[in-house]
DNA sequence: TTACGTGCAAAGGCTTTGCAGTCGG
DNA sequence: CCGACTGCAAAGCCTTTGCACGTAA
């Protein structure tokens, strides 16, 4: 979750990112960095799209595909892919990288983050040899949400 | 990796399996189980339909996604999604649940495995009210081998 | 015998690409 | 002005589904 304040760097960074490759900065790229960097959650493009429509703005599904994607190579954006056959977009924060609880039930995704996990991380690649990038991490289950809406007692698949 | 005693039993499990719910044991099915069990790799649904084609076995890709899926249902197969635009799947061996070193270059996969990993996914469970149930690791990077597959010093995208 | 499986082909869901028209710098 | 973008529609890729025929028990 960003503050306004981040957000809007955000936008701002993308839009030199554009201007530093010399590529336009069109309405189209900035009102979808504006919605996607604003939002507080992991949108779909599915999702997105309808934001933007709430907006009243209509982006051509290939430009958001294309702006989403260009967000993600500027740094402004990461991907996640949570294996539901589509990704979803998250802002990149200043803080650092976290972990994902995500529920079966109702497909929401909370975050948790752990320094000893990145360390321990870390470690591990050392010991592969192999040279450390990124992680991801998630825990599948179900959120204390849907829990309290089963019936007390009543648990399993 | 299952040792070939492992792969015949759980050959045996899965023809249980049907057995149990009163399914066919049908020619393709065994053949789908035998080459997945016997897989020592994470393979995707077209590499399997190669190593059944290099068998000799043509196996209808309908027929082939719908064994994969009865296989992980029988618990004898792990699904996995590393956001590559398909699935690989993997037989369950008897150890504990591990975690994936994912190779950008090679698309390489290597487990690792690690007990204070799986407590602390519990605990951080725990604290979120989170129902624990599965977790997903990966870390991403470059393997040793495309590492020194480069040029000595020439890092980078 | 009979319910379920099998294979092909068609359809589906998400994403990418081709191309004519448009616009930022 | 020119190169890159935009939007639509078509195509692509992986996966699922519909249906006539075949087969395990």
């Amino acid at each position: 979750m960003l503050t306004r304040d981040e957000s809007n760097a955000r936008v701002e960074r993308f839009r030199r990112y554009l201007k530093d490759r010399r590529l336009p900065v069109t309405r189209q790229r900035i009102t979808v960095a504006e919605t996607l960097l604003a939002s507080e959650d992991h949108p779909s493009i599915e999702v997105l799209r309808r934001r933007l429509l709430d907006r009243g703005v209509h982006v051509g599904l290939a430009t958001l595909y294309r702006t989403v994607e260009a967000l993600v190579e500027s740094g402004q954006v990461l991907a996640h892919d949570f294996g539901e056959g589509f990704k979803r977009y998250e802002p990149v924060g200043d803080r650092r990288e976290h972990a994902h609880l995500v529920c079966r039930r109702c497909g929401g995704v909370t975050e948790f983050s752990n320094d000893r996990l990145e360390r321990m991380f870390r470690m591990t690649a050392d010991e592969h040899q192999f040279y450390y990038e990124r992680h991801r991490v998630e825990i599948h289950g179900i959120c204390a949400e849907c829990r309290s809406r089963d019936l007390p007692g009543a648990g399993g698949r």
